[in-house]
DNA sequence: TAATAAAATTAAGCTAGCTTAACTAATAAG
DNA sequence: CTTATTAGTTAAGCTAGCTTAATTTTATTA
């Protein structure tokens, strides 16, 4: 059919053109905000799992406990993240988002989000029902296959 | 109707769990190639845009001329740029990837691609077909915006 | 041709982020 | 109760990445 390229390349060609444009905005993000690369991963991977302790943020950064107690402290001077002893074992510090970190990144978040309103905005009401349903397809499509790794 | 959700929502689902699982693969590639989040800044610069001389790089990543040369510097001693002089003025040195570079850029790129296609490999027809549809829309949108940026 | 401008580099000095090694405090095990 | 283990911090030292200021080389202009 002369209209309808193959899926690989529909895929290729979207995962380019998205890629591009995240990793330029990620990078303004950097700079405006003045925070590192290690020190927005912090943030995010508390964003997206739960308060948790020093050696556990240092694991999921693949860093040694040292270099991310120090991180830690950097982003606690900053305002950014809150150190609390468990109650349960005060070896361990629970290190959990400000309520001013939790600003920051849904801004990040809302700035991606306002770009993909701009791409369908114009678009007719066919177009927005199609998209509908395939990012619906690949969203659980995608928690699907996370589940799955999470097991495996 | 009841099975579907509005557009907003969707393209929010969508672009958290494709962002989340972005962010993590792409500090896993950093960890893993052993580079910085600016020296990855610039090779992608690179792959994105033309062969430039060193201000044009500084100018991207917003910092200043001398950052840029001894960026550039390492990345020519890790054999990943390749500098030289530009024959009509001999006063720019045109930076370039080297084959290196550019294989270990479209190995991030494909590494994003093989995802994609696992979420996609286990639909169907149908669905493969309203993917298709989908965005290629979203991409023509996207080109066409950025085209207008330019401009702007 | 002499003065000026432009592109890039070098030098000096700072901070962030990382390492390993040594240390403190709290819990668990014997 | 004493010993070992665990969580986190502190200390010392290194490199990357950034800055401003000074320098070199080439091109432009008066």
């Amino acid at each position: 059919m002369e209209n309808s390229q193959s899926l690989d390349q529909v895929l290729r060609a979207w995962a380019e053109v998205f890629m591009h444009r995240s990793m330029h905005d990620f990078w303004h993000f950097m700079k405006h905000s003045g925070l590192s690369m290690s020190q927005l991963s912090v943030l995010l991977r508390l964003h997206y799992h739960h308060a948790c302790g020093v050696s556990e943020i240092g694991e999921h950064l693949g860093v040694t406990n040292p270099a991310a107690s120090q991180l830690i402290d950097r982003l606690v001077n900053l305002g950014l993240l809150e150190r609390n002893e468990d109650p349960s074992d005060r070896r361990i510090k629970n290190i959990s988002l400000t309520p001013r970190a939790i600003a920051l990144v849904q801004e990040g978040i809302a700035a991606r989000q306002r770009w993909l309103q701009a791409l369908t905005a114009a678009l007719s009401a066919e177009e927005q029902a199609a998209i509908i349903q395939a990012l619906t397809t690949l969203t659980e499509a995608a928690h699907s296959l996370e589940a799955q790794s999470i097991t495996s």
